[in-house]
DNA sequence: AGTCCACAGGAAGGGCAGGCGA
DNA sequence: TCGCCTGCCCTTCCTGTGGACT
């Protein structure tokens, strides 16, 4: 055969039978652990089938909790069973999706275009969105389920105008019938919207618990079976991963990342089986990643204030100093010197990110100020570091 | 008891880009 | 082409405030 660049990697045995399985968002056969939950969401909607109108459903639970895949999992199985697919339609939306569903406009735009209705990005005017989508609904006997994934993120950011728009059109439909599912990671999500809202909207409640770690590692099994070839990883390893994770207000899918790239790791370094040790490495170059990425991917003022805590360098950083610094590097690079107030926001955005975090403190006499400091890792801090001093030429 | 620091963070709105329909 | 609409980034102006100092 002939020497390809590309055939060691095609010759070398790979430890995955099927990365995908190990996934988040795989929607596997069965779910563990969320039978009740899942015959909940099913005795609510199961109307549909009939034409009739279902109670809108809320569900609550922490990231990893299995929310997102139940849903997606009923939805996919209510699809099968229709017949006449005319009739009942499902849109799955993630509002903290950017740039897609992360406004009123965008949401409404995203709905219409889910019809198959083209929508400019911009341009039109929310109410015409709006109109559009009622007369859409009410076009034909049929049943809409939206689903709203993260919609405590998207009320954080928009009110909750929108859901009282949405929920109260549903009383106005004469042929369409609406049903909505929230679904939110913030429990205390309802104490501050709407109380009409509330009352249409949680009609039914379901609350996600965390897995604990034996749940975890049910579900680690389960997917491990498929996902890799047999042998190649040990218990020892699953229950790490599930362990860490159960630590980690027992979030699914921080274990499907930990087992996934422990794996990456293991194949890598040409290692025949999994290891604990790779899961040590996973976990490292898992927060190594999501920091970069986040970095890299600011915008450049953003970036220079990130710079400019970085450079502060003290243990309790204040937005004074920040701000102090933060010219001095606009000045050295050409760069538009943004005002306090800005910047302060610009931090604020800096700390929701996980990157740094802030505290509002009072120093009596001496004013009162965010205490800030950096909320990474040393051995990633070292990498943010030479990303920004590439950056701002230092 | 009162002052006053050094900001936090809300409200309003300016200006621009992208895009509509007429 | 114009007038209008939205999103986004940003500024201006503002009120609020915990607690060390006087």
């Amino acid at each position: 055969m002939e020497k390809n660049i590309f055939s060691e990697y095609l010759n070398k045995p790979s430890l995955f039978k099927n990365k995908d399985v190990l996934s988040v968002s795989f929607i596997p056969e069965k779910i563990p652990h969320r039978d009740n939950e899942i015959k909940q969401i099913v005795n609510v909607l199961s109307p549909v089938l009939k034409g009739h109108a279902t109670s809108n459903i809320f569900i609550y639970g922490k990231t990893g909790t299995g929310k997102t895949i139940c849903m997606k999992f009923v939805l996919d199985e209510l699809k099968k069973i229709i017949q006449d697919d005319n009739k009942i339609k499902s849109i799955y939306i993630n509002c903290k999706m950017k740039k897609v569903a992360d406004t009123e406009y965008r949401l409404l735009a995203y709905l219409l275009r889910s019809f198959g209705e083209n929508v400019p990005d911009t341009g039109l005017p929310t109410d015409v969105l709006y109109r559009k989508f009622f007369k859409l609904l009410d076009n034909e006997k049929q049943n809409i389920i939206i689903v709203l994934d993260e919609i405590d993120a998207l009320v954080k950011k928009i009110g909750d105008e929108f859901l009282y728009n949405l929920t109260r059109v549903d009383s106005e439909l004469k042929k369409g019938k609406l049903t909505i599912v929230g679904i939110s990671n913030d429990l205390s999500f309802t104490d501050n919207i709407d109380s009409r809202v509330k009352s249409s909207l949680g009609e039914e409640e379901l609350i996600f618990p965390p897995y604990n770690a034996l749940e975890l590692r049910d579900i680690l099994l389960e997917r491990s079976k498929e996902g890799f070839v047999e042998g190649c990883i040990d218990e020892s390893v699953i229950n790490k991963c599930s362990a860490l994770a159960a630590q980690e207000h027992g979030d699914a899918r921080r274990a499907l990342d930990l087992l996934r790239v422990a794996g990456e790791i293991a194949e890598r370094t040409n290692s025949k089986k999994i290891t604990e040790k790779h899961v040590d490495l996973a976990e490292e170059k898992i927060d190594l990643d999501r920091v970069t990425e986040i970095v890299k991917n600011q915008p450049r003022q953003s970036q220079a204030v990130l710079f400019s805590i970085i450079k502060t360098n003290n243990e309790k950083i204040m937005t004074g100093d920040v701000f102090d610094n933060y010219r001095e590097i606009c000045k050295n690079n050409g760069l538009k010197i943004l005002t306090q107030r800005r910047v302060s926001d610009l931090i604020a955005e800096l700390d929701m990110l996980g990157i740094v975090t802030t505290k509002v403190i009072s120093k009596g006499r001496y004013g009162r100020t965010r205490e800030i400091s950096l909320a990474i890792e040393n051995k990633v801090l070292d990498r943010v570091k030479k990303i920004l001093k590439e950056n701002f030429g230092e």
